[in-house]
DNA sequence: ACCTGAACACCGTTCAAGT
DNA sequence: ACCTGAACACCGTTCAAGT
């Protein structure tokens, strides 16, 4: 029956209510992703997703309440992914690897994170956390008791680890001095007469890798040092606490 | 002469040309700071900020090309304050007291980024770096390599203190998790048994300051213990490049 | 229960024009 | 050189209505 429009309804999203897969929350959210991947969070607007899915801007409110409802969806989304790439949220109750288990996991999600470049800066528009969010941050806690840190010290160490925790490190551009050192010689010469230090680093470092991730100049091997430049204070602060007392 | 009107345009910015400090590029990235103070970087809108200059929208556009290029200058603007809150932005040939002297000019630029909350949200959506921002870097830069610090663990070291260099941690509101600590006891139970470390963290931490600062739970003392951990990291780093080897 | 159409109150920006 | 007016192509969202 009412088969005459399926090869049109196949083909083109854009038809009448019948034979079309029905609008959910989930179609909703999972087709924001796709377009927040595809054309980078401005091509996320509540127009063009309806469009997406075939379907009325108006349609989409019957399913969620406005747009920061599905900014926050689109995070929880990611977050299931990082569940789902880090083979779930448990602890064990003790780990005297709690280090390589923290790091392992860390990394798991930043993996994520490169497939969705987006995430991070939406992450930090939100205002609280969901609750699959909030199941990473829990398993994150968890790992860093069951390698017996006191809950002061794990509240201080998720500060001290920021947003690197979530895989990301919220950096600026250095493609800006990067361009320039690679760059016009005049340009080159202006940087070094008002950014001397910055331009000697530059002409020493060479940083012309061109695959830097998630945005920032914020490589594989840089996310690592610093992440492990927090780890190694951490587990110090640990020791310390746990024998308490100089030296 | 031409005073008649003297007594209005002083009261009313929105009056005609005549008699009006004239509009130029400093007093529109000025004002648009003062909105942005004001209330929040959602309140800066063109035509908003041409309203407080009594003006036209388009006559903006005649100072200055874009939006983007209001929202880099008033990143620019921000850290000319902190050049002028940390006298300046030379550095020594040669500091024996680096690790004081990055702390207390990170600090200081820690202090302007509170007077002026959305910067560090407007930084991160930025391209590139200004001159005043990049000569920010120089100085930290600068410091580490007065510090006896290589090129290359001083590229190491940027990326390691990431946005921290300019005095803030981008983090995820505990608000949340702090919210529902505080708020009824059923909600606390529920979120017990779905984020059980998280929630025992939180009972134990109590984290009840209400003035947790720039937007985020980011307080100066968690603050100052993430960026001693780096910074203690950094030294050690720095002690071990100069003495190869083992030991 | 689910989707729509028309309308509202905003955006940033172009373009041709005024003085 | 400096500012304006009208218009365009977008936003997210309300409200009353359709099936």
């Amino acid at each position: 029956m009412s088969s005459t429009t399926a090869q049109s309804a196949a083909r083109n999203a854009a038809r009448s209510a019948e034979g079309r897969t029905p609008l959910t929350r989930e179609r909703v959210l999972q087709t924001a992703v796709d377009l927040a991947d595809a054309g980078g969070i401005d091509a996320l607007t509540i127009r063009r997703l309806a469009e997406q899915l075939g379907v009325e801007p108006m349609s989409l409110y019957y399913h969620v309440p406005n747009k920061e409802a599905i900014l926050d969806g689109i995070v929880e989304l990611v977050f299931a992914e990082v569940e789902a790439a880090t083979g779930g949220f448990d602890v064990p109750d003790a780990d005297a690897a709690w280090k390589a288990s923290l790091r392992t996991r860390i990394l798991a999600a930043r993996g994520v994170m490169l497939r969705h470049p987006w995430a991070p800066g939406v992450m930090d528009s939100r205002h609280g956390l969901g609750l699959t969010t909030a199941r990473y941050v829990d398993s994150v806690v968890g790992t860093l008791r069951s390698g017996g840190f006191s809950y002061d010290l794990i509240h201080h160490s998720m500060h001290a680890l920021g947003s690197r925790m979530f895989g990301f490190s919220q950096e600026l551009g250095e493609e800006d001095g990067g361009d320039a050192a690679s760059g016009d010689s005049e340009q080159l010469q202006q940087m070094a007469a008002q950014v001397p230090h910055l331009a000697a680093m530059l002409s020493v470092v060479r940083h012309d890798d061109p695959d830097s991730t998630l945005g920032w100049c914020d490589d594989q091997f840089e996310f690592e040092f610093g992440l492990d430049l927090l780890l190694d204070g951490l587990e110090r602060a640990r020791q310390r606490e746990s024998s308490p007392g100089p030296r």
